[in-house]
DNA sequence: AGTATATAGTTAGTCGACTAATTAGTTTGA
DNA sequence: TCAAACTAATTAGTCGACTAACTATATACT
């Protein structure tokens, strides 16, 4: 398929799920589900946070984390402990289990970093860090826009 | 938060994950759910294609084109008829309700294609795109160097 | 103080994605 | 010819995403 004269939108989107699938394929070997590296990079950038936090941080709902976060327990990637200053959260933490898929998850990550960008010359990547950027902000824009929050 | 300094891969999939979100919540008021249009659009530019084929332009098993397949026929959007040549392949094409849908999505995604690139310059779009092409193209050779064919 | 509201998390139900195993039809080859 | 191998699609089971409805705790207000 060539996809030279498709939407810019399909190309990004097409190239984005290609990752997925590749960085599932790298993981595949641990006991590492699609969605679960994405919480391990968060949670190694900071442990223990609330899974309201998380959640938001992740963009998505405190219902998919709930039930990510009991599967990931179960498989001892990580813990779960109720706050004593706020019985109603629960504050998220890794393993040693899950420190180690962080690891494994961080390497694969960084491979593919490496192959994706392949070729390219440094001034390339900072281009292509800042248009991506102004697209992100303009989509922000849009859905800002879209659901204008309750005036105070 | 701020995302400037983060891994470009990671960038790019926030950019494309909050594109999703936005063409949900333009569709959902019609009764098109999440994976749909990538699939209405699919059947749009060739019409009448079997379930393999579309599972390959849309980079998903046909295990999940069958269940996609299913809903959407239950729904009115399209209708599957056999192949009277190899009784296997049942081929895929839209209905009138598919084709109004159809409409709808291409719209969202015109807004939204709009919307998102608010402040390029002509140029600036085609530098993203051929960027975004190479970063594909780095990303389909990896691929193919960890699953070699068999050798024929 | 006690009710009302807000917040954190969970549950139920659906859709979209996957893999593995199965069914049905077609080709191939001994 | 007819059994083996291949191919198209389906089914079963799991995970990740959503919304809507719910529970439990905390805060606010009268």
């Amino acid at each position: 398929m060539d996809w030279r004269h498709a939407h810019l939108n399909r190309i990004i989107a097409r190239t984005v799920k290609l990752h997925h699938s590749l960085v599932q394929q790298m993981l595949s070997e641990f006991d590492l589900h699609p969605g679960q590296p994405p919480l391990l990079l968060a949670l190694g950038r900071q442990d223990g946070r609330s899974q309201n936090e998380l959640a938001q941080e992740l963009r998505i709902t405190p219902a998919t984390l709930t039930m990510m976060v009991k599967r990931m327990e179960k498989n001892g990637l990580l813990v779960r402990r109720t706050d004593p200053q706020d019985l109603r959260v629960s504050r998220v933490s890794l393993t040693d289990k899950g420190r180690q898929a962080l690891s494994a998850a961080r390497e694969a990550l960084e491979k593919l970093e490496e192959a994706a960008f392949v070729g390219f010359a440094p001034e390339e990547k900072e281009l292509l860090r800042s248009l991506m950027l102004r697209v992100y902000e303009n989509l922000a824009a849009c859905e800002q826009a879209m659901q204008p929050s309750p005036p105070s």
